[in-house]
DNA sequence: ATTTAAATTGTTATAATATAACACTATGTA
DNA sequence: TACATAGTGTTATATTATAACAATTTAAAT
């Protein structure tokens, strides 16, 4: 008997709602994806929430919380939600995940005053894309 | 004639509110704000946001992205809600505001590989207390 | 002092985001 | 099989936030 990890099957719904997330260019927002899926038999806000919760739990997705929106996730070697970063254009609102080792790396490894460790951080840099800041 | 900068002169409504957040030890709700300043006129949650929105534009109070709440900053330093870091107990939701050198410092220069520059971020850090870890 | 522009206020209504509660079904494992 | 765990479907409701509009206050500039 195998002893490997598990590679976590999603259900039905799970999968709609990832599939639909993954495929999209920008983060979705939760009314967005119950209206994009109403056709595929999830009617209820609940049903797409409770996906979304299980999807951010096993790190398939991210939200993005300043704009209660998520985006699947980008950086393969991310099993679980627990460390994000993300950039933020704040005229087009297009959202990049970022996936910079040095970063990570600082973050993991920051302690506060107090000694406090930290198993877990969402950060989210604001500013102009490329294509923004020319305009 | 001065040319000092000119102190940001709270309003009514915005000197309540901030207040109000500033007393509170922990992290308030735009609705539990509206409750608490009912009797001081504030009737309408229109005009608990407005203040809110004012607040944070000004750098006084932050958003908690992640809770929906909002703190007053304690980071003197802080004169506009540019560049915020916030440790958070996922226990008793106690939230205190990072005021680190090297993190800022850190954070202000990094660059990702687009070389797109960052005017502003929010970080969260997640884990348990001191009072939390040891329970 | 008077005018003007900008910011703020008060108000009603409504939109957008998210969860409670409960009965039922599917799935994995002992 | 039986048991536990996770997921589903559903209705109702809670929570968070903004639209629109008229009135008022404030700051500053004539």
């Amino acid at each position: 008997m195998k002893t490997m990890h598990k590679e976590h099957t999603l259900t039905k719904n799970q999968q709609i709602i990832f599939d639909l997330i993954d495929k999209s260019p920008e983060p979705m927002k939760a009314y967005s994806i119950l209206f994009n899926v109403q056709k595929k038999g999830i009617k209820a806000p609940l049903q797409v929430y409770r996906a979304l919760d299980k999807l951010v739990e096993i790190g398939k997705i991210h939200k993005i919380e300043s704009r209660n929106a998520f985006i699947a996730c980008h950086n393969s070697s991310c099993r679980v939600a627990k460390a994000t970063a993300f950039s933020i254009c704040e005229i087009c609102e297009k959202v990049t995940e970022i996936s910079s080792a040095g970063l990570s790396k600082y973050l993991a490894n920051f302690k506060d005053k107090d000694g406090m460790k930290y198993i877990k951080y969402n950060l989210e840099f604001f500013g102009l894309c490329k294509k923004c800041k020319v305009k």
